[in-house]
RNA sequence: GCCCCUAUCGUCUAUCGGUUAGGACGGAAGAUUCUCAUUCUUCAAAGCGGGGUUCGAUUCCCCGUGGGGGCGCCA
């Protein structure tokens, strides 16, 4: 058996989509899994596209992803190989080529300034209603498509279809296939929306006197509400919207790896190289599946809570300064960092998403943080908040409190409750809307021993004086 | 309209003819907790309809129906 080679093969519109991603990680899992080659080739025949810009989006959302390609354009350390240049742009002269050995074995005829592919058979007019025009229809031989994820369909091509359009530019379907033979393509890995499109394809494979590869029809992702396939504008559509909001890209990887195929178990989070070991084409489903972005969070919630710390550090920095949050940057004072450390981590376990850290954390980082009205009233609403706030004040203004432990400000709080007859929620929802602006958040003991004495009393005197 | 693919809880799915149809997300209830979140326990929730084949069908076949896709000088 000969090597796998299989290749993704995006057309850069300015988008990396989730149902590409998921093209490219079934491709790519299955040249890991084989052992095989994973090339990348841009389809960028449209001219009026600004393609270096948008070849950007391509490699950064593979990178991001981790899949490296094996062969194609260099890009950091990918690509490269025997079988290019790996940009259709730059192959037209392999196009000829073959659109000449097409032409010599008789199966090619000019029409209104294009070149058309010849079927074999009998033909005759008929009027298509749906069209609204007369079309030649051909009597062909059934197209047989050997599909490693359906089995085999058979698709009756009977139509001739434009190969060379009357400017000279080689169509989607007739480039697909030449790039496909010339670059040895053993596999075919796609969405299922080129099935019916494939009868064409495996004509030109035989035409060309080619065995056509294995063909693998992946499912479709359905938009999460309402009819139809997902699309760019769906919530959730897009690679760099995840990229934006900080989810880790290995729980995308895993999430989208689910969407079409599982392990056969009830595992669901599962390491890369896992994946990898347990990936195969027959594996995966045939009926498409509808996003879901509730599973897709909570995935990355699983992933951010394992997360080793120094990554965490660094990708929750990197969330807050993108969000232009006041945090001091890294590279500070050894008190600094390890302020910084403490608070992110106090945050980590209570949070779903690197994206609700700015302002799950803001008044760790300066004064200006902004206070929950609603939530504020209600505080105020009930108890005797002020007498409370007065009292506290009081108390952590001591010696006596310190700030050095969470268990040992509890128990001046306690005390505290406890000599009025008290509890500590009676102190707790004030001293956190006073201390953060907010009703929920991290542990308040923790809150106060992080911001200390200092901080702590200030905000808590100038909450209760504007009361 | 024609052609192709497809069909298990709301969603993602397991089951490769015999199961109390399992898991996950989401939902509900309870426990834990200084709030929130987590965590834990429990609960509700599915074989599209009709024919076959078979001792026996969610599972195999056919027909409907539903869903999806394709039918461009787009890719």
């Amino acid at each position: 058996m000969s090597q796998v080679r299989v290749r993704f093969a995006p057309s850069p519109t300015g988008f990396f989509h989730i149902g590409s991603a998921r093209t490219a990680l079934f491709n790519w899992l299955y040249a890991r899994h084989t052992g095989g080659t994973f090339i990348l080739r841009i389809e960028d025949t449209d001219k009026e596209r600004n393609s270096e810009e948008f070849l950007r989006v391509i490699y950064d959302s593979l990178a991001w992803l981790g899949m490296g390609w094996d062969e194609g354009p260099r890009v950091g350390g990918n690509g490269g190989g025997d079988h290019g240049p790996y940009r259709q742009s730059e192959r037209a002269h392999i196009y000829r080529e073959y659109l000449e050995k097409l032409k010599a074995a008789g199966r090619t005829y000019e029409k209104d300034g294009a070149t058309w592919f010849k079927l074999l058979g009998e033909r005759h007019e008929v009027y298509d209603e749906h069209r609204k025009k007369t079309v030649t229809k051909v009597k062909t031989a059934p197209m047989v498509i050997e599909d490693a994820i359906r089995g085999r369909v058979e698709r009756v091509e009977d139509e001739d279809f434009v190969i060379v359009r009357s400017d000279g530019n080689p169509v989607f379907h007739f480039v697909n296939v030449v790039d496909d033979i010339a670059m040895r393509i053993t596999h075919v890995i796609r969405g299922e929306d080129h099935l019916s499109n494939t009868s064409k394809h495996v004509a030109l494979f035989e035409a060309f006197g080619v065995k056509p590869p294995i063909f693998a029809h992946i499912p479709l992702i359905l938009k999460q509400n309402g009819p139809g396939k997902m699309s760019k504008r769906d919530q959730g559509a897009l690679i760099e919207e995840y990229q934006r909001r900080g989810y880790s890209p290995e729980a995308v990887v895993n999430f989208i790896a689910l969407l079409g195929w599982n392990p056969g178990d009830d595992r669901e989070k599962m390491p890369i190289a896992e994946i990898v070991r347990l990936f195969d084409l027959p594996a995966v489903n045939q009926s498409n599946a509808r996003f879901d972005d509730k599973k897709m969070a909570h995935m990355n919630f699983l992933y951010l809570q394992e997360l080793p710390a120094e990554d965490y550090l660094a990708r929750a920095r990197a969330q807050l300064a993108a969000a232009g949050s006041a945090a001091p940057a890294a590279g500070g004072a050894a008190e600094v960092e390890a302020y910084v450390r403490e608070v992110l981590e106090l945050a980590r376990p209570k949070i779903k998403g690197l994206d609700e850290l700015p302002a799950y954390t803001a008044y760790f980082w300066g004064e200006d943080y902004p206070t929950d009205e609603k939530a504020k009233a209600k505080v105020l609403g009930k108890g005797e908040p002020k007498a409370r706030l007065a009292e506290l004040v009081e108390a952590l203004r001591a010696p006596a409190a310190d700030f050095g432990s969470d268990a040992a400000l509890e128990a001046v709080i306690k005390a505290l409750a406890e000599a009025r007859g008290l509890g500590f929620g009676d102190y707790q929802g004030v001293a956190r809307m006073a201390v953060t602006g907010l009703s929920a958040g991290p542990s308040l003991t923790s809150i106060l021993r992080l911001l200390g004495r200092e901080r702590v009393v200030a905000r808590l005197e100038r909450f209760a004086a504007a009361l």
